[in-house]
DNA sequence: AGGAAGGTAAACATGA
DNA sequence: TTCATGTTTACCTTCC
């Protein structure tokens, strides 16, 4: 049976049903994979492409070439001189992969990395000497290539070139070759010292093979695309990447390079769900200052090429600009394979992180204490405990108010307890039927509008229950009515973790509409529609006073609702008060809703409404349902809970209350007491 | 230990 | 017939 949801789950997940197959494609990572070969394809074809379109001659191709090596090794010198070594000896254990880095710190971290984070990490100056490295390596190689190339062409060109002068440059160029090995190697060794590479005795020769997950910092590239020029710019200038737009085509994958334009490196990069978008992202970062009028290489009047920076006044001219200036040639090229190397490292550390989210989020759905196995992520068991188990306590309002649930990184986030909370936050081992929102101070609406973003990207089932998720679901609308399809949409929308399981949760859903008598179902025109009847939601369950569980159990047995709502007050006044006047509280939609809300369902018990008589609808919550309302009706309940008049004199909040308390009123319900 | 609450599964009915 | 919707029941776990 449960195999039967899981797989009727993978089967309507992408099929769009409901309206949710835009979120078909947030689990697979495949495309990512399939992109990133198609990069390096690409990179190769460009490198034979750059082998075998040259234009330059020889000679200036040789003089081209020593001039980068030479630019990259005063670049390299001034970083030996700067010190790589950085502020901190810890970051010594940022081994071979840089973004080791990232891991350590936001496993350590309380709270996850944000990209910003990230990318402070990531391009720290210490950085600057693995990217030297890699553009060491990139020269080196292209070097090579350049003089086979060169050797090449001569023998089958035949040009009369003399022979002693080729062999001069040659000389030179193999002198500047091994300058530059020796280069390598020293700063090989340097970053070996400072424990940004583990040196492998294979691989001593190749620093970009020890840095496979290098993060390139493109701060430094400018520094490889302006390396033929300004060979007299001091090196302290071009260490400041001045005035580099990174923002173009190139650099938007890597645009967290000038400090005013930071951006969260990844998040370009990263679906709201989390999913790598990798190459196409690029283009899409690319094409997202695009317009018709435009080109992805071309911004704020000027040329985005790598370290070009021409002033174009317009279209024409950069079009004019960049067939002349950045036609296909070596120079282009080489730039070209720069840039895809960036990228490359950035694909690998994507694919890196990316792994690294799915695993922390396959962690967060398993309890620390957990001593099952390792579940499948993607695909949790649909009705298992352990998947039950899985609660988060994503549902403790963070002390500081922050959301902290990434908005990019696909909520790898764990909503971490926060201190303050104690166990009311763990309830015990909790299970996800004990939705810390339900039973404890929690408001939903609260929880929801601080966290929506985590849980509308990571897969963390809320801590709340069904019921109140309906509610919160029919409250957030203006008509506070929903069909039975739009709580499944709500539901999909809202967490991640719906987008799954559906057969599962959706029967969940109707089994509480069904069962919860707060839920009304009203006949509409087009159909059928279900409204919250407050009331009854209030008054389903007790809020847990903390302390005296005698005193609730006869608050609910022997106290009207008007008592049990002062109870609320009060309870709400030693406990949710901070809660309340957390900056979720103030979100439009639920403010929107908690409105009108207030004014039906504390109103309700106050006013005379055995008017309609007996036979009326007793949990007709919206004045707009006037209309038939039908089904699960309790007239003696009702009766009951139409025992007017509060004896304990409860704040009628109906009658004259302020917006204010009109909020927390809405706000409460038992769910949301402690 | 037992009840309450909630989650999950399933059977069944109904209507489009 | 199929599917969505809705109801109901049963069983389980967890908390109190």
């Amino acid at each position: 049976m449960m195999v039967e949801s899981a797989s009727e789950t993978i089967r309507s997940a992408p099929s769009g049903q409901n309206g949710v197959g835009s979120l078909s494609g947030q689990t697979d990572g495949s495309s990512g994979g399939a992109k990133g070969t198609t990069a390096s394809g690409t990179g190769r074809d460009m490198t034979t492409g750059a082998d075998s379109n040259g234009e330059m001659s020889p000679a200036e191709l040789l003089h081209f070439q020593q001039q980068q090596a030479l630019q990259v090794a005063r670049q390299f010198l001034l970083q030996q001189a700067s010190g790589l070594s950085s502020p901190g000896n810890n970051d010594s254990k940022q081994s071979a992969s840089a973004v080791q880095v990232p891991v350590s710190v936001a496993m350590m971290s309380p709270q996850m990395l944000t990209p910003q984070q990230m990318q402070q990490i990531l391009s720290p100056p210490q950085l600057a000497g693995v990217v030297v490295g890699i553009a060491l390596q990139e020269y080196y190689k292209k070097q090579q290539e350049q003089l086979h190339l060169q050797l090449l062409t001569q023998q089958q060109a035949g040009k009369p070139q003399p022979k002693e002068a080729l062999g001069n440059k040659q000389l030179a160029f193999q002198q500047q070759l091994l300058q530059m090995q020796q280069l390598q190697q020293q700063h090989l060794l340097n970053l070996q010292r400072q424990g940004l590479v583990s040196l492998q005795p294979n691989q001593a020769s190749g620093p970009l093979q020890t840095l496979p997950q290098a993060a390139v910092c493109p701060t430094d590239l400018p520094q490889l695309w302006k390396g033929e020029g300004a060979p007299g710019q001091p090196a302290e200038d071009s260490v400041k990447q001045e005035g580099l737009d990174l923002t173009g085509t190139a650099a938007t994958a890597t645009s967290f390079a000038a400090p005013p334009k930071v951006s969260p490196p990844l998040s370009h990069h990263t679906l709201p769900n989390g999913q790598p978008t990798v190459l196409t992202s690029r283009r899409d970062s690319s094409s997202h200052e695009e317009t018709p009028g435009s080109h992805p290489l071309y911004g704020h009047g000027e040329c985005k090429w790598p370290g070009c920076e021409t002033l174009c006044e317009d279209l024409g001219q950069f079009i004019k600009h960049l067939n002349t200036e950045h036609a296909l040639d070596d120079r282009s090229t080489a730039q070209c394979r720069v840039q895809m190397q960036v990228v490359q490292q950035l694909e690998i550390q994507l694919a890196k992180e990316s792994e690294r989210l799915q695993a922390m989020m396959a962690h967060l759905h398993m309890r620390p204490s957990e001593p099952k196995p390792f579940s499948q992520p993607l695909n949790p068991v649909p009705g298992s405990s352990s998947f039950s188990k899985v609660t988060v306590s994503a549902a403790d309002s963070f002390p500081d108010g922050l959301v902290h649930p990434p908005t990019s990184a696909a909520a790898p986030v764990t909503p971490l307890r926060p201190p303050g909370l104690g166990s009311a936050s763990l309830h015990g081992g909790g299970p996800a039927r004990r939705r810390s929102s339900d039973k404890f101070c929690s408001p939903i609406s609260s929880e929801l509008a601080q966290n929506h973003e985590f849980y509308k990207n990571a897969d963390v089932r809320p801590p709340f229950t069904y019921a109140s998720l309906i509610r919160q679901a029919i409250l957030e609308t203006p008509d506070r009515q929903l069909t039975l399809n739009e709580i499944y949409n709500w539901f999909t929308r809202m967490f991640a973790y719906f987008r799954r399981n559906t057969a599962t949760w959706k029967n969940a859903v109707r089994h509480n509409l069904s069962l919860h008598k707060c839920f009304v179902r009203v006949e509409n025109v087009k159909g059928a529609v279900w409204t919250v009847d407050e009331r009854e939601y209030q008054k389903r369950r007790p809020p847990k006073m903390t302390g005296s569980p005698t005193l609730v159990k006869n608050m609910i047995s022997g106290l009207s609702y008007g008592a049990l709502n002062a109870s609320y007050q009060a309870a709400l006044a030693e406990s949710s008060f901070p809660l309340l006047n957390s900056p979720g509280m103030l979100n439009p939609g639920s403010a929107s809703s908690l409105l009108p809300l207030s004014h039906d369902d504390v109103g309700a018990p106050v006013e005379p409404l055995p008017s309609n008589g007996s036979s009326s609808p007793p949990r007709l919550s919206p004045p707009q349902y006037s209309h038939q309302v039908q089904v699960k009706e309790e007239p003696a309940e009702a009766e009951e809970d139409r025992q007017p008049g509060p004896p304990l004199g409860t704040p009628n909040p109906s009658a004259s209350g302020p917006p204010e308390d009109r909020d927390l009123e809405e706000e409460l319900p038992g769910e949301e007491l402690s």
